[in-house]
DNA sequence: TAATTTTGCGTAACTAGTTACATAAATATG
DNA sequence: CATATTTATGTAACTAGTTACGCAAAATTA
């Protein structure tokens, strides 16, 4: 049957940015699951903030990905039930909670490594080595920043 | 701050493909809140397939959209609720159950038309009137289709 | 220094999809 | 024609994020 998100145009575009994640998200639960590794997809992001950074709080982490902090807490508290990482408050700022990665997360590291490797090359593959589609996501994403999609919508209407 | 899913390059991508299709979503949802119109912004798609084929099963809706039929179910369900769709058993076929708009819904749809308009302006706009990104992304499509990123991840694997 | 504002974290309720499983009806097969 | 398989729908439990709200600590302001 034909793809009619495809067929809708710049009207389905939000749909199949959607759907594209979707594939991505549960295919590489599914690739972890088969491999037996007991991490979620969407913890890689934070893998790598605190491999490069040590410590960080929920705000930094946040504001680096652009993920809301809910959201970011969320992923931590998965992450710390399977003892990726752990937490102390800040001796300073008693508001502030630092968080970093555990021992059994550092030992870890360099077998996530070559997962993660392997997903850059599939989805390289998918892409076809053309690194257009990063830098045409690039400009929407300058775009929606500077004015969002509401106003955006509302500016167009009658 | 700089933004850490961009500096990943390949490895963030799908982090943005999420963040950015979130934007739009909560972003449209924001933009219906606003003028008071109680439909969610997924239902576009299901709205466009019923005012064009009259009456859709649940799986012809799964199968021209690549939703899974529960994603559909869900929809229809709230969409109901709302008194925008009915459904319908198949005299001939016990199994079926055809879904068609309401008298509401087909009353409300130019009105939604003109939304839906807006809301293609306004992505246009951030995507500067280049289609390229669209057809970026149906190479991608394709070849996920061909063979999934589970499947390509393990194959690139040692 | 007292009152106000801002910041950081946390929780609740929500949207939007998925996979896994169950059930009944229709179809295919031996 | 009885049995097995497929198809269509539906439910449950899950991932992954959001906004709205509350509270306490720190910072600012009067």
């Amino acid at each position: 049957m034909e793809d009619f998100l495809i067929k809708m145009g710049y009207t389905g575009l939000t749909g199949r940015l959607k759907r594209l994640n979707d594939q991505f998200v549960y295919q590489t639960k599914q690739f972890y699951d088969d491999l037996g590794v007991d991490i979620e997809p969407n913890w890689h992001m934070i893998f790598l903030l605190l491999e490069k950074e040590e410590r960080l709080t929920v705000m930094d982490m946040a504001n680096a990905t652009r993920i809301s902090h809910p959201g970011i807490i969320k992923l931590l508290n998965k992450m710390k039930k399977n003892g990726y990482v752990s937490s102390k408050k800040d001796v300073d700022d008693q508001r502030k909670r630092y968080w970093f990665l555990t021992k059994k997360a550092k030992e870890k590291l360099p077998e996530l490594h070559t997962y993660w490797e392997a997903g850059d090359l599939a989805l390289r593959e998918l892409l076809e080595n053309n690194d257009e589609l990063l830098t045409l996501l690039q400009v929407v994403e300058k775009n929606i920043y500077e004015i969002d999609y509401t106003q955006r919508m509302k500016n167009n209407m009658k």
